[in-house]
DNA sequence: CAAATACTGCGATCGCTGTTCTCAGTAATA
DNA sequence: TATTACTGAGAACAGCGATCGCAGTATTTG
């Protein structure tokens, strides 16, 4: 009856009655993160999950409501990779970018959390990221809506860099090439001055190169904005 | 031979040869995003917009190669409606804010933009819509690689407050209250201390309520940052 | 101890998906 | 007129998420 709608970790992992379940979820879920770091999400099918379990795909349904459950379990597990473990300097901004910056290593590992459906809803280590980020801003004066909507705006940064570092990563030697070529392709001379001017000179310079430092200056930038001194 | 990777739009919309199409992919778009505007992306299938045009799914593959295609169209249709009216004040600040806006309440109107599988290949809309904001930060002293990445930007800050806008709109009459309860039920008070303060002040307050004017503030504070005086 | 109960594994199957094959029909070209 | 290049679309294929039903098993209850 209350089984709408609610998250995985909400329901029981087995019950008390029978046979014990010859797998646990971290096992399938392990199994289904291998296979999207191998060959993306597309890979991770209930078929595909219960062959590498070498098991059938109704089995899973004993573990898992859905294939989105398995997801959500797939993002919470890989979130925990993220390294919370580095003490507080009392900065806010020194730790939220130190943070952003382990979260977004975690999104270069795993290039599929950015291929989600949607949104995972967050689970026991997504919580603990939440609850680490919330302390991390404490010693700010921010009221709390204000301090949720800085780690989301947090967040939104992590995902765009990671996105446009993978980007770059698979345009191996000249980064931006493949793309800027099809872009010049259709970038009409008279119609789109600027983008033919931006693309020629992106060609010339590699100032752009280092992302990464990118992303440090820009996280900063943006939360030095936004919390008070 | 070399019609694998290329874009729906260098493909030749029909061949001078054989009898004129009974369709447009126009149409086909159009129907396309009627449908996803209605049910969600979901019901993007080449069946249901098939079904919508009166006729059979095989028949949609002579007017795009593939699904992706359809859904790089539909990005595309849609990117029309941002305006590129307003003339430009001269102050890229501003005129990126503006142009913002604009785009935002196009992805208001068709929330199935945020959960397109993979980034649209941009094609003729979306072409003129970088070339206009190009234009905008024309007056900075920005490179042009900066500039890149500052629109990169402002599309992430976009999709990110756009997502948090519709969120907010689906919980109608208390904001949040859906998502804070199920995120409470699973908040452990002594483990995550602020979640639960965060969201018990959250339920009081109403501050957080005007999310465009966040949006507003938000998206001028970042691009002053970016944007050399 | 035995009966009832609540669970697990999983083959078979349903309805759906994107995509391809094939072939009849049609219009422009040679 | 013959050739060529196209269009429409029914049939079919492989793969998908999910469900049903049943045999087997461990725990609880009487």
């Amino acid at each position: 009856m209350a089984d709408e709608s609610m998250t995985v970790w909400e329901r029981p992992e087995r019950g008390t009655r029978g046979p014990a379940p010859e797998r646990t979820r971290a096992q399938i879920t392990a199994a289904a993160i291998e296979l999207a770091d191998a060959n993306g999400l597309r890979a991770v099918s209930m078929r595909q999950v219960a062959k590498q379990l070498g098991t059938g795909p109704a089995s899973l349904y004993r573990y898992v409501a859905t294939r989105d459950d398995l997801l959500d379990l797939m993002a919470d597990a890989v979130a925990g990779e993220i390294d919370l473990g580095a003490p507080l300097s009392g900065d806010p901004v020194e730790d939220l970018a130190v943070l952003a910056g382990s979260a977004k290593r975690v999104h270069l590992r795993h290039p599929w959390l950015l291929h989600l459906p949607s949104e995972p809803r967050l689970g026991p280590n997504g919580m603990d990221y939440l609850e680490h980020a919330l302390r991390a801003l404490a010693p700010s004066s921010l009221p709390y809506p204000a301090q949720m909507e800085t780690v989301g705006l947090l967040n939104g940064l992590v995902t765009l860099f990671a996105r446009t570092e993978l980007h770059r990563l698979s345009s191996p030697t000249d980064p931006q090439r493949a793309h800027a070529t099809s872009l010049a392709a259709n970038a009409t001379e008279e119609r789109h001055p600027r983008i033919v001017a931006a693309l020629a000179k992106a060609s010339d310079t590699d100032a752009h190169q280092d992302t990464h430092a990118l992303f440090e200056r820009m996280v900063r930038r943006v939360l030095t904005g936004l919390i008070p001194g």
